[in-house]
DNA sequence: AGATATTCGGATACACATATCCGATTACAC
DNA sequence: GTGTAATCGGATATGTGTATCCGAATATCT
């Protein structure tokens, strides 16, 4: 139902909100978050193009926030990356009706809003300050992950 | 958000509801919905797997609703052909905390629920008896679909 | 200025959803 | 039985989301 980058933008976001002193290289974020490196980097980019977070270049850059938890929300970040697409006219190629919908994707785009209100009514600082058990992060990286080699290419076969 | 083979199949019960007597070919609703007929054939398969529509073979065959349209719920036909995934344990891979989930994907799996409760909660004959100026399907078919030209891109967005 | 740490952005590979095609199978009509 | 209409199911294309890699650009430190 929600994509994969959705997820790890998420992961991503409600991470730097953690991170209160100075940006952090998407390297530690992808070690936190248990993201793909290289993937994460452009989930970032989407991010920074959205002026959802900053990113620093040099030594000691990194990505940070660029709002406050409390401004920004849940929508914010999954419309930087997959945007929730409401229906607004027919699927059908030929828009007969203008702008009514159907019953049926009038219910569709129902559940749509209601999803993308939930969203718009979060913000991260709720979710990170959430009297709960778990971490938000749902308790990552108590121990570093063991970092795998230099750099094993899955070559299973042949040597190379 | 809604996969590309949900709005079809969707689009397809609601066709069949409104098809009273006897099974109707998967052409026939091809060409009414305007899904691509090949593809149809398949959707129309996993609604068959899925008990919700009943197809015969032969002559005078077609496809039709295994069951009443006040039966049948909206839900039923998305978890055939594309399930809701409620998130039930941490997608992190480390299950730290068992069956509890983060503030994160607490309210995201409660963003599903909503949904998944609106979808149980209609049936298809809500859907096609709702009074409305516009008939389910949009008003399809009144002429038969001027194939458009060389081949259009179709629905340049994904979703609906 | 040079070395180093880091993001940026394009090129590429891979997986899966989407879509098409065609022969096999089944059922009805004659 | 034979012919015809229709689904069934596998093989195959295509497109898009996911993921990786690497060089270029940029900023900091010595």
């Amino acid at each position: 139902m929600f994509s994969q980058t959705v997820e790890y933008a998420l992961r991503a976001v409600v991470y730097l909100a953690g991170e209160k002193d100075g940006p952090a290289s998407t390297a530690a974020v992808a070690v936190a978050t248990r993201v793909p490196p290289a993937y994460l980097a452009k989930v970032l980019q989407s991010l920074v193009k959205a002026g959802i977070v900053h990113a620093r270049r040099g030594v000691g850059g990194g990505v940070a926030l660029a709002k406050a938890p409390t401004e920004l929300t849940i929508l914010e970040v999954v419309n930087a990356v997959d945007p929730i697409q409401r229906i607004k006219t027919c699927p059908l190629d030929l828009a007969s009706h203008g702008t009514r919908l159907c019953p049926l994707h009038k219910r569709l785009d129902a559940a749509l809003a209601t999803v993308e209100a939930a969203f718009r009514g979060t913000t991260l600082a709720e979710v990170v300050a959430e009297p709960s058990r778990s971490k938000p992060l749902c308790d990552v990286p108590v121990q570093p992950l063991k970092v795998r080699g230099p750099d094993r290419k899955q070559n299973t076969e042949g040597v190379f």
